[in-house]
DNA sequence: AACCAGGACGTGA
DNA sequence: TCACGTCATGGT
């Protein structure tokens, strides 16, 4: 049995369709925007037609960084502010003038090092038109695995699968990795359980994020984890005796 | 008022 | 390889 594609299935019974990568908006007024915390636009739950434009593409390449280590909702106000200026664009970006670019951003924190791998990432996108090898990502200074692969399976609906702190905590706490795991073997264990579908990869995701805010934050015990009494290994282990 | 959020890099052992 | 310090802001 496929457990990692069993609990897929019972996270979106759970919580239905996710709608990530969120946007500032949606490019058609037509769409109905049913977000889970109530705002108007962002989310597009069921529809995996994103991004539709160059500039909501970049937007999501943008925000990748500007979340690293950092709660969408701070990234999102940077975003915003680098929208309103007109710098999701970019070669605006690139030759926008540094301090007032970081002062824009400065609510995602880190705004000096963020400003830096934003205009490497920007050169890197203006010099390699079409989608990018993982690999190149990767060799950007400040790109590393999580933000490649969000930029892949999100800007480029390239079936990669995203690793982040919430997945670790997930698998780690059902006991289906070790402590030591490396990214790229969680990575693994997730693309070997499923078809390789950008759809999927994307929904599973959000749906381990949204899970995760649920049931894992710090204070939380596991045992309220409605995964927890189905997939815990020792759990399993424990009733296979009896 | 600590604690931490959708990480990544540089350093020294 | 790997553990650890650093980068920074603002919400709970």
């Amino acid at each position: 049995m496929n457990q990692l594609k069993e609990i897929y299935e019972m996270l979106y019974s759970l919580y239905g369709p996710q709608g990530w990568w969120p946007l500032l908006e949606l490019s058609n007024d037509r769409h109905i925007n049913i977000t889970k915390s109530g705002s108007l636009k962002g989310y597009h739950p069921g529809d995996y037609s994103y991004p539709k434009t160059e500039a909501q593409k970049l937007e999501i390449c943008i925000g990748a960084v500007l979340t690293q280590n950092t709660s969408w909702l701070q990234a999102e106000k940077a975003l915003k502010a680098l929208k309103i200026n007109n710098l999701i664009n970019i070669d605006s970006l690139i030759k926008a003038d540094s301090v007032k670019t970081k002062e824009l951003i400065r609510p995602a924190g880190y705004f000096n090092q963020k400003y830096e791998r934003l205009i490497l990432l920007a050169k890197f996108l203006k010099a390699h038109k079409g989608t990018p090898e993982r690999d190149a990502l990767l060799s950007i200074k400040g790109i590393g695995p999580e933000t490649a692969d969000s930029i892949l399976l999100y800007a480029f609906r390239v079936p990669s699968f995203v690793v982040d702190a919430y997945t670790r905590r997930i698998v780690q706490g059902l006991g289906l990795v070790v402590e030591k795991s490396t990214y790229d073997e969680i990575k693994k264990i997730f693309e070997d359980s499923l078809k390789k579908d950008y759809k999927t990869y994307q929904e599973y995701h959000a749906l381990l994020v949204e899970h995760a805010k649920r049931h894992y934050k710090r204070g939380d015990s596991i045992e309220n984890c409605p995964l927890f009494q189905r997939f815990n290994k020792k759990h399993l282990l424990k009733s296979n005796h009896r």
